[in-house]
DNA sequence: CCGTGTGAACAAATTCACAGCC
DNA sequence: GGCTGTGAATTTGTTCACACGG
């Protein structure tokens, strides 16, 4: 039990795993789940389970486990996950496109508000119900609505220019689709979106097999 | 200098990220950098970076630093990226679409040379210069071609029988995209891209801040 | 004098193992 | 008897600090 602001970052990483595992329990209807079963529907141990939760309480029974309903809303508070997050999407190329039409974020409550784009052709088209704006207007927009989240899907070469315009208006989080690392100041979060990362690592194990 | 089949997974993942650092550079035209000057532009410090290639060799020079030109063409070789990587595509919804649509694999040499789907209207299908098929031919296929990484982009309902029939047909590599945790056997190597994971645990962060 | 490579020191994360409660 | 919650033990990963070569 540490204070809450010593969460290891680990630990948060992997709460949604487990709100998403308990949000799938839920809607079979089970009611109460132990760390064991719960470790192996997911690859994790059980003690990394309980350690992981007693970080923020006590949310289980001995004996029993946990219920289901209540410790998927308990993560889901600790989250934030229990409130609508706004998000400007920055970069209407291809990759801009398919993020707009991606189902997946309004279902799990994160809205994209306005879309960005310096292409005139691109400007003043609309894709899934967004009109792309020019992004002469960013820092305009972020000044006149609340905007948690930006989503940067531009060339590696435009990345750090977005981001700074993002940052200086007050966007606190940073969701990078972009292939470089990026620099934030403390205070803001970015995460990395990387497929072809992510397969550079796996090739090194994959070297040694047959075919 | 432990041995080569005990390097941290944790440095192979990072290996990447020098990697298009370093192609970066030599394509600036640098000649030589110093573990210092690669920490400060990634965001890592120097200790990791020099501790990180000391499981493969000796690749610096005391004084100097690094061949920028050299330690690009090594790490690749580690990594296993001086050869092209052939995967297939399961699911050709918009999200499967979408990455047959997206230049960055195959720009790094990852190709995609089939994709599969179960719904008979968008079987038979071109997308990107990419037939789909019937899902009842991916078994075949996989054992008449050389396939090393399969791309799982269809539901989370229908992730794992996807995964079990590319495992049961020799892939030992999976980049999946479907929100669900797999299950694969030892030897094979599964990697989940997740934006809205990475979105979830942002959130914990971001709560307390102002707007 | 600069920067690598690396044992040694340190810090972080995971797992163990068991007391306590259902 | 079953399972949580948690200190303690262990393992894993990071950083230090310096001998050595250029």
């Amino acid at each position: 039990m540490t204070t809450l602001l010593g969460v290891p970052e680990v630990v948060i990483d992997r709460l949604p795993i487990y709100a998403r595992a308990l949000a799938m329990l839920e809607m079979q209807g089970r009611q109460v789940v132990s760390s064991q079963e719960l470790g192996a529907e997911l690859g994790v141990t059980p003690a990394q389970i309980r350690k992981d939760l007693s970080y923020f309480g006590r949310f289980g029974k001995q004996g029993r486990g946990y219920n289901v309903q209540r410790l998927a809303a308990e993560l889901k508070g600790i989250l934030g996950l229990d409130r609508e997050w706004r998000m400007v999407l920055v970069g209407v190329g291809n990759l801009g496109r398919a993020i707009l039409s991606y189902r997946g974020f309004a279902e799990e409550g994160f809205r994209i508000v306005a879309a960005f784009d310096r292409n005139a052709d691109t400007i003043g088209e609309t894709f899934d119900g967004v009109e792309v704006q020019s992004i002469a207007n960013l820092p305009r927009f972020l000044k006149d609505n609340p905007v948690q989240v930006g989503i940067v899907a531009v060339s590696a070469a435009g990345a750090q220019e977005v981001v700074d315009t993002l940052v200086a208006n007050g966007v606190r989080g940073i969701l990078n689709y972009a292939p470089i690392a990026l620099h934030v100041p403390p205070g803001t979060r970015a995460k990395d979106i990387e497929p072809v990362l992510a397969l550079q690592s796996m090739t090194y194990y994959l070297k040694g097999a047959t075919s």
